[in-house]
DNA sequence: ATTAATTCTAGAAAATTATTCTAGTCGGAG
DNA sequence: CTCCGACTAGAATAATTTTCTAGAATTAAT
């Protein structure tokens, strides 16, 4: 993996400064020094510094979202599923502290630029397989009626806004010390 | 209020600004353009670019902060004070989409950079006061037991992150019309 | 009214940061 | 070998932010 593996030392480093210094505050020349690559292979790897940004989103939710789809397909059981939402989120996030941050922070951005549609896709396509899943549950009336965007609102709406006080070191609980609460919680908020 | 105007001016430009082409693209060159205003004017009073951000950012959550903190000054009622959280927020966020939006993409930023501490002080305050409240509640056995922390992420997480779908135009449901189910179920949550 | 102090505005100049461009190196396929 | 494409390098250029000097507008005191 000798090919891609500079492609991969300037995304770490990205990451590191992003999450020392921010994304605004960081500069292509931070990013250069850290990862030791020069301007050009910068450049000829992704073109511009948003691209970047960008890159480095896109892996970070698919690495998520694979996890949570492999999760799904294997659980037949309305309850479980719902769990397995809180769950996987709750589990990689811890796994995978700065990424979740750089996740966390950042949609607007990335959806505001020229990957904007690109990473829309991505979301409708992942949105869908999981919403096929969901529907079976809908339709033999495990769940309570709402609409779908709720749905989805209450079952992980709780764990982002959680997590996302845990990494900027708000919480005085510990995330992984309420992933059996929050699971709890989110299903019976979405139970008939 | 002829003093402040000019200063306003560039605020509501810039929140323009970022509303159409987000944080990360505009210019200080646009916001002068859209406002009107020189660069020595603009200068004058931010100093730099963050804090147009910052100042932008603290505005916008103390007005609401306010808002919220004085409907629970008169709800007296542990079930009241639930809802109200839920209810001022959505109410808010259908109010004021822009601000909302800015709002909700942009504390990392402000929090990483130099208003940073003023900004987490802010909050601390508004924390404690809010926290004061609820307390009386908690104590008086109201509430299921649960960290604080979890507490108010059950509670206005389903808010934040349905609010940030139909502020992306992602949502299929208005939000106003999530108002009463959200309540509902932000209170069923809680509840002992 | 005049003056002095202060706040505010202006835009050119300087500094910083992002991007482009030209000139390569390196390893493998023919 | 030598050609090709992927990759690296860093100087040159472009874009953007910030500083700086000068002067206009406003306020308050005499």
């Amino acid at each position: 993996m000798a090919r891609s593996s500079r492609k991969q030392e300037i995304l770490q480093a990205a990451l590191g400064c992003f999450t020392e210094l921010g994304v605004e505050a960081t500069t292509i020349e931070m990013i250069r020094d850290r990862s030791g690559a020069s301007i050009g292979s910068l450049y000829h790897h992704f073109g511009n510094r948003e691209r970047i940004i960008a890159a480095l989103y896109l892996e970070g939710i698919g690495e998520y979202a694979a996890l949570l789809e492999a999760g799904l397909i294997e659980t037949l059981d309305a309850e479980a599923c719902v769990r397995l939402f809180v769950t996987s989120y709750i589990d990689w996030v811890v796994a995978n502290p700065d990424w979740a941050r750089f996740v966390l922070h950042n949609r607007g951005r990335v959806e505001a630029g020229e990957m904007g549609e690109q990473l829309r896709e991505v979301n409708h396509a992942h949105g869908e397989r999981v919403g096929a899943i969901l529907r079976r549950h809908r339709e033999s009336g495990a769940f309570r009626r709402m609409p779908g965007d709720c749905f989805l609102a209450v079952v992980i709406g709780p764990c982002h806004d959680m997590a996302r006080n845990w990494l900027a070191g708000r919480s005085r609980t510990q995330l992984a010390d309420c992933r059996d609460l929050l699971a709890e919680i989110a299903w019976a908020s979405v139970r008939v």
